[in-house]
DNA sequence: TAGATTGTTAATCGATTAACAATC
DNA sequence: TAGATTGTTAATCGATTAACAATC
């Protein structure tokens, strides 16, 4: 019925409206206006009402969104109705760290398996999952059916290491490597590059007082 | 000379392009084009050109950019051409990860000091950096001149600590919790949060299946 | 000179915001 | 009913891309 193309920035912000609509359903809050959502989230509550909309009609003229609906909408357009799973490539400071993020996702995501290629990691036990070499991973991934992938390797191999998942046969990947890398069509990448991010706010350091001179 | 205000999306590219023009100057190449920065880093050409003539003239037409110059133009103009320093504040899993990291930072920048509100932790020593209570937060911030501040603290208190980064004068923020938080005009805050980033993938599960439903 | 590539303008594309009729 | 708030259209704003004269 809907058939418009979604874009990336519509996707990007349903997690957001997701995780604050959770947090409202555990203080018992029944009814939500784009409003208040706007609000707390710092977005314009036409945006959020034009985003929703595209998905469907889930609010009600002159009262707003039911919590616990809109939750249960978010999680089937964010196709969370049903189990996910996600592997990890790279159990380095950063890879072992997100390894304890499986609480905060919840919904139904879960990082199932993690993979090193370095021999001698085989076998660790980090958070209640086994370390697997590289060699397994074609066939773990098919076993768990897993569908996403993360990447915390150095730079150097991250490439290599989407490569890998993308034969396996994996959809997305989240890249934590500093470094751009390419996956075929069909295959969604984004990056998660916390150095860059950094250093872009570099930028920002001071620039105000130039723009700013008189804002007095 | 060349007050066009500069987008966010152009401020968020040039670091990308430095790392990669990084890359090329260790490999010694000389000259580089836009096309050539285009292909290897997924962008359009003259975005790329466009983007750095907002900051002036860079490249030679007919022969493209000097590497080591436009190196320098980037780090000129993202400030990283004298000391950035910054503080985290939290050191769970993710926060020691990141202090590890100081190395792929270099350019100038570089965590100095770390900070976790468990007093348990005071003393313990990350990666060269011995962890401060809160209570230090301000003078530090002061005494080593310290502009952007790391979160990476339970959702519960992101906000919290955002409020006394800005209260001890830090400019920019990288939050990693998973929550929206809020700064006052001229505190820059970006957020990195890789639940939403891993949630949002889930998106794009199967969703080709529909639209490309005859690509064939 | 001929070929290559920049800097920049104009055209396109897409995303955000404002406004308001519909309606709870 | 009066007040509130959605869904949606139209207006605005901004970012990307194409095209090309300038020029190395």
């Amino acid at each position: 019925m809907k058939p418009t193309k979604i874009s990336e920035a519509v996707v990007r912000r349903l997690p957001i409206y997701l995780r604050y609509l959770n947090e409202l359903s555990l203080s018992d809050v029944q009814t939500v206006s784009s409003q208040d959502l706007g609000e707390k989230l710092d977005l314009n509550p036409a945006q959020i009402r034009k985003d929703l909309a595209y998905f469907g009609e889930f609010g009600r003229k002159g009262v707003g969104y039911n919590v616990g609906y809109l939750i249960e909408k978010i999680r089937q357009i964010l196709k969370l109705d049903r189990p996910l799973h996600v592997a990890l490539v790279g159990t380095g400071n950063l890879g072992r760290a997100l390894c304890n993020y499986n609480m905060y996702l919840k919904d139904n995501m879960k990082i199932t398996s993690v993979f090193d290629a370095d021999p001698s990691k085989e076998g660790v036990v980090i958070n209640n999952l086994t370390v697997e070499p590289m060699s397994r991973l074609p066939q773990t991934v098919k076993e768990k059916e897993i569908s996403i992938g993360i990447i915390t390797v150095p730079a150097a191999e991250a490439q290599n290491v989407a490569d890998r998942f993308v034969e396996a046969g994996v959809r997305a990947i989240l890249n934590f490597a500093p470094t751009v890398i390419r996956t075929p069509e069909g295959v969604r990448i984004h990056h998660a590059d916390f150095t860059s991010e950094l250093l872009s706010l570099a930028y920002y350091m001071n620039h105000e007082e130039a723009l700013d001179e008189r804002n007095e």
